[in-house]
DNA sequence: CAGTTGAGTCAACAACCGTTGAGCAAGGAG
DNA sequence: CTCCTTGCTCAACGGTTGTTGACTCAACTG
């Protein structure tokens, strides 16, 4: 038995992250047309106008919701780079964050999503394009990001019956040669 | 000049294949929730009502204005199909059509075009998976899907600065050996 | 113990949405 | 010309949403 903590400061900063964790969920799985303050604040046993009065409005709570640990800059040989890639798509170790879905599901829909969805987007782009040693690196780059990006979408948020159930060390597997096909200029065996 | 036909069912069809235009092209690049019938009938310059007259409801719109032709079923060895793949993303011949576009544009947030997203794509993937002959032969093909899907929306609604203004052909020239990669099954150059 | 602070609630506002029913005016049929 | 049909508009309803201000009550301070 852990009888709740009845310090003020600690009850408050509890429900802050009932708040944050349910309003992530949602946002994750109805995107943020869809999620609703209400919706929100009952899910998390609470007044909506708690909600409001914690972080303003419905766009800073998504904001925060969506806010991400700063992603470590990519690393190491070309091979490397592609085990590091697919480690981020929840091919390896833990799934994605929820916080990253949440984003993605709503990046076509809501305006300010897509600008930091284009902005993360880019930026791995560019860090990626870096890493690799041939020309048109960024273009490749920029294809390779949308490979993950398009398995992500069609396993994680549109589960695709072909992808469904299917081991995640398979699916790295299949996707190596062909990340692997993209980041190398020699290679085109017409 | 040309005066407006001044027949009774021209004028009718001629509004309505207006309504349906400007709507699948809101649709498009708003997205399902944020396209109001309100905004649609002015941008058509008629009143809303009229587009419930028309439509009955705004999902009966919107699965009007999604509506496609058929995709013919793919045929051809595995490096036709590839190029035939390629071609419906708009990297060859005409560019996407809008009501492609529309349906991706909702089909995360919207629960209705999800359903008729992943009917398609499952339809395509078992199509495509019939046609390669490796094992896992549906697992790849919905991987090759997935690419492409991932690159459309990358390239198509997302406008990732590194794919814009990239030629089509340089584009499709370099998803090639990738989709080849994921295509055959002996490749794995480990 | 008295007084202040702050977590949490309640009720309401203003805006917007999809949808509806009554009505108008111009085209077609006789 | 007369009457009916019909493409189209007007005004409104009911519901939902984000957001706000006044309020309650328990936890802290002195």
């Amino acid at each position: 038995m852990e009888q709740p903590p009845t310090t003020r400061a600690q009850r408050r900063r509890r429900t802050e992250e009932r708040i944050l964790s349910v309003a992530r969920g949602m946002f994750a799985e109805r995107g943020f047309e869809r999620t609703t303050i209400r919706a929100v604040a009952a899910a998390a046993e609470v007044d909506p106008a708690l909600v409001m009065q914690y972080f303003g409005s419905k766009q800073e709570l998504f904001d925060q919701a969506v806010r991400l640990p700063p992603i470590p800059p990519l690393e190491g040989d070309t091979v490397e780079l592609i085990e590091e890639l697919l480690a981020r798509i929840g091919m390896k170790i833990g799934p994605i964050p929820e916080g990253s879905l949440a984003m993605m599901r709503s990046m076509l829909t809501h305006p300010d999503a897509a600008d930091r969805a284009r902005a993360t987007l880019d930026d791995q782009v560019a860090t990626v394009g870096a890493a690799i040693g041939a020309e048109d690196a960024d273009l490749r780059a920029a294809l390779m990001i949308s490979t993950m990006l398009g398995v992500t979408i069609a396993h994680q948020l549109l589960d695709l019956s072909a992808l469904r159930e299917v081991s995640a060390e398979r699916i790295a597997q299949l996707l190596r040669p062909s990340l692997k096909a993209l980041a190398d200029a020699e290679a085109a065996a017409d």
